[in-house]
DNA sequence: GCTGAAGTTCGACTTTCGCCGTACTATGGG
DNA sequence: CCCATAGTACGGCGAAAGTCGAACTTCAGC
């Protein structure tokens, strides 16, 4: 039985809220990972934050309840993944914004 | 002798911190005033939001901290304004899309 | 049903943040 | 020189945020 964790709906999306939730370094980086628009697995190990688990839960709730991601259930499997569609369309240019300079980021330190 | 207060440099520009700036309802209405460009005076009542003097100042230090605002002192007036070109340099198309959104929201309430 | 794996939830701690009020600084004008 | 004006700096307070560790929940597999 495969299910969606609660998020606000597209037009619900707030500005602060989604500025927030990019303002830290550790949910940047998540994004980071995130920015191919696939589902990931929430697993530590598919995000190398040098966080505890618990913390790294926290960060998707975070990114979830701001609008930034959407989170799939399945089994004991949760997938996260990107909202580009309705950032996109409540925000536009935004995510795609932020999304530039983290690759540049990236291609920086390798 | 008219100066300018101390701003990071373009180059010097964080994400994180610039996301920061822009994640709280004040500074975002001292950023919908300042969304023509111009220099504007720091007077609380350009700027109507319903909070201390201080605390004003506190939020204009901020915003000029985190590289979205620069500030012009000329005897006891000092001048604030977006810094435009500096962040549509290092972060093309986020602020754009902010002040998009600003504006939109200005569209409704009035 | 037991066990292990994947994640969430909760409590506690520490730091940061927003806010105010007061004191302070600097400047322009009489 | 004195005073009013324009703002900053500081101290304190309560709320929010980031972190961890431990307990809890849910499900797959045996």
């Amino acid at each position: 039985m495969a299910r969606y964790l609660v998020q606000p709906p597209v037009e619900d999306i707030r500005l602060a809220d989604v500025m927030r939730a990019l303002s830290e370094d550790v949910r940047l980086r998540l994004v980071s990972v995130l920015a191919d628009g696939e589902f990931h697995s929430c697993k530590p190990e598919e995000f190398e934050v040098g966080v505890h688990k618990s913390t790294l839960s926290h960060h998707f709730k975070v990114l979830r309840e701001a609008g930034v991601t959407t989170t799939h259930l399945d089994g004991r499997n949760h997938s996260i993944r990107l909202r580009r569609e309705d950032l996109n369309a409540r925000f536009p240019g935004l995510l795609d914004a932020v999304l530039h300079e983290l690759a540049s980021r990236q291609a920086v330190t390798g």
